[in-house]
DNA sequence: AACTGTCTCAACCGCATCCTT
DNA sequence: TAAGGATGCGGTTGAGACAGT
């Protein structure tokens, strides 16, 4: 016998709200809040919906101070930084971007940001595909631009222009040094503490991983490494976090390629650990093209990484040792100067990682 | 003008987790 | 402590818009 159904199916309206709907619901909850109860809700003000969709409808469209599209260069770097760190985790990431909504991220994420990664990977049988997808960038960037971000055009039409000429790096050989990236990153003030190992193991908790000091371990002096972001460093912690083996193996396949500083794969790899890599992240950076799904980051500016060695210490390949994959250690490139970037705002580093909070919450 | 392919995004679905009793 | 219900979340879908042929 299974679940039973959160609402009587045969009696809902699916599909897309009417303003009607949208009007009741909305000045229902901001007179009431939702009375803690979604799925009593719609029987309340006579909707005939689902209590699920309604809370969907809230959270994504009607709620106050929500922003839809127009995603900036900043919340674009935010967006991939998050993701290679924890992966597809939409609500937490959408947690470091007021006004945004998971849905919204993800949806970002998988049309758009997710193919400026594959669209130099991807086969084109048909020129026409490409051609969209190029006008498609260069229109979002001028929308962008006419926001007030000047540099999102100059950067597709780059892409755009050199996308086909690109070669992917062959395997096996050292990646070139990168020139620093052109991008200016929106980090750039170094809050206080943050480097400190408590606000690093706070901010893992707040991102939902579970944290055990006993794996805990940070391990900078233990890698061959260093990333800079304009001028900043990015280090790298080994840190543990549950629940989610695909950041684990994002993470780590980072760590593979950082500790070698060339590419060879992700296939041992992936063996080595159980053959759970996470597959959309495997289609998105297939094995042989992996050094250019990593280069979009470096054009991006998202992580750069340095020639000089002056800070070089050694790894050994087994850093990122690991349990099962319900209990990984992985590694996150650690954005320190995230935090601090809200913090900026006037948000403390807790609160700047609290999900949204909605009228029966306060 | 009709057709076709692609893209976007709102909404749904089902599972996992949390909370209450 | 267990069971059941509510909520949260991420993956997926499908309708509509748009552009090329």
């Amino acid at each position: 016998m299974g679940r039973a159904p959160c609402c009587d199916k045969a009696n809902v309206k699916k599909g897309p709200w009417s303003p009607e709907e949208d009007a009741k619901l909305k000045s229902y909850i901001e007179k009431h809040g939702t009375g803690g109860n979604w799925i009593a809700l719609p029987q309340k003000i006579g909707l005939k919906r689902c209590g699920k969709s309604c809370r969907l409808r809230w959270l994504n469209y009607l709620r106050p101070n929500l922003r839809h599209g127009g995603f900036s260069e900043e919340e674009d770097n935010i967006i991939c930084s998050l993701y290679i760190s924890i992966g597809s985790r939409w609500s937490v990431i959408a947690a470091q971007l007021p006004g945004r909504t998971d849905n919204d991220i993800k949806n970002y994420w998988n049309t758009r940001l997710k193919k400026k990664l594959l669209g130099k990977h991807r086969r084109e049988p048909r020129n026409r595909g490409n051609y969209n997808s190029v006008r498609q960038e260069i229109s979002d960037a001028n929308r962008r631009s006419s926001d007030g971000d000047s540099s999102s055009l100059s950067m597709v039409q780059e892409n755009s222009s050199t996308s086909q000429q690109q070669p992917c790096w062959p395997q096996n050989i050292n990646m070139p040094v990168l020139p620093p990236p052109v991008v200016p990153l929106p980090y750039t003030d170094q809050g206080p503490g943050f480097n400190d190992q408590d606000s690093i193991k706070k901010l893992l908790i707040k991102l939902g991983g579970r944290f055990s000091g006993d794996y805990y371990q940070p391990t900078l002096d233990g890698l061959n490494l260093q990333f800079s972001l304009e001028g900043q460093q990015v280090y790298q912690e080994q840190v543990h976090v549950g629940s989610s083996s695909s950041s684990a193996c994002i993470a780590n396949n980072e760590v593979r390629f950082a500790q070698t500083g060339q590419y060879s794969g992700v296939d041992d790899l992936v063996q080595g650990q159980g053959g759970n890599f996470t597959p959309s992240f495997e289609e998105m950076v297939p094995s042989s093209n992996y050094s250019d799904g990593l280069e979009f980051l470096y054009n991006e500016g998202m992580i750069h990484k340095i020639a000089d060695s002056t800070t070089t210490t050694t790894c050994h390949q087994n850093t990122t040792t690991t349990t099962d994959w319900g209990e990984t250690t992985t590694s996150i490139y650690h954005h320190h100067s995230l935090a601090s970037h809200f913090q900026g705002q006037g948000v403390t580093q807790e609160c700047a990682l609290q999900e949204f909070s909605y009228p029966e919450a306060q």
